[in-house]
DNA sequence: CCAAGTCAAGGTGCC
DNA sequence: GGCACCTTGACTTGG
């Protein structure tokens, strides 16, 4: 499957006739300082949750719809879900809704995964970074512990290995994580602190599994090929299928610095050989990370003759 | 309508 | 040391 990561984005026209993209998914915001000054009453915050909840359920009716099956959730559904009241998580429609979702994922065969954003680093030295990270893993697997999915890695809970050279407090921490956390949890390689090859020597302590970035590891291979690299993260997975992760360099930048080269691009320019045959043969879904989300999925379908499924 | 400034948070590379 | 960047800008304010 080819998985939506976050946004779908239609063409708009605007008045002076130019076209920009705009994102149809909605999602509101909160500002912790705003929430914390008392200017968000009860009824805002959760008029905010049932917003961002409603729409995540009609994207994936309309992605459904259009033939793609696999979607990574938004991290922002939920804001502030550390610090607000329980009442407004237990709210029964944010909870029905959750539930509609999940059974809807589970009767269409359809993935849904999240990935927590930069603040998320169990590897951290400081045990209050630690502990953030943990509120907020908390909340993704509540998420989907409401939406009644099961506890695999199939539907992930997708984090980066963080502070570099600290693999050994990594395992500490996801070690020490209750199970509808760990049992959800995968480990993408990044492009400076946590190769595929770090990341594995993780997994044989921990049993989370490696979700292989292509992209990734051109800047950080660990001194393994990209194809070796992938198929050792394979063998990661226990039953579930693989995750991988796709997107390009933004053409023109290929040859620039560090920065340049990690700037994503708007459409699909080129899928390493090895990821396309291992999705042809149906040994990993991908997340195709690119700028003009659904618009770049469709074009490549077409471009490059994949399936969606 | 539009542009600029602001917003909770970590780690990293580039300048 | 400051800034941009990361899976992803939205919101407020002032023109």
């Amino acid at each position: 499957m080819i998985g939506l990561c976050c946004h779908y984005v239609v063409p708009v026209t605007k008045r002076n006739g130019t076209i920009e993209y705009d994102n149809i998914l909605n999602e509101r915001t909160l500002q912790f300082k705003a929430f914390n000054s008392g200017k968000y009453s009860k009824e805002k915050v959760l008029d905010t949750y049932i917003n961002n909840i409603s729409h995540v359920k009609s994207i994936l009716n309309k992605i459904l719809n259009e033939g793609i099956k696999s979607y990574r959730m938004s991290t922002g559904v939920f804001p502030l879900w550390d610090i607000v009241s329980d009442d407004i998580k237990n709210n029964d429609l944010v909870l029905s809704t959750l539930k509609e979702i999940g059974a809807f994922v589970l009767k269409n065969n359809m993935r849904i995964t999240c990935h927590p954003d930069q603040f998320v680093v169990l590897s951290s030295d400081n045990p209050n970074v630690r502990d953030n990270s943990l509120k907020t893993l908390s909340m993704h697997a509540w998420i989907f512990d409401k939406m009644e999915l099961p506890k695999t890695p199939y539907y992930s809970i997708n984090i980066h290995g963080g502070k570099g050279g600290n693999g050994k407090q990594l395992i500490e921490s996801i070690c020490a994580l209750p199970d509808s956390i760990k049992n959800r949890l995968t480990l993408e390689n990044d492009e400076s602190s946590y190769s595929v090859a770090d990341l594995y020597e993780v997994y044989a302590n921990t049993q989370v599994p490696v979700c292989f970035d292509s992209h990734h590891h051109s800047f950080n291979d660990g001194g393994m090929s990209a194809e070796d690299a992938m198929n050792k993260a394979f063998t990661t997975w226990g039953t579930s299928k693989p995750m991988t992760h796709l997107s390009n360099t933004t053409p023109g930048l290929e040859s620039g610095s560090f920065r340049e080269k990690r700037k994503h691009s708007d459409y699909v320019h080129y899928i390493p050989e090895y990821q396309l045959k291992a999705h042809s043969e149906n040994k990993t879904d991908i997340d195709f990370e690119f700028k003009m989300k659904n618009l770049a999925i469709f074009k490549a379908v077409k471009d490059f003759n994949i399936s969606l499924v």
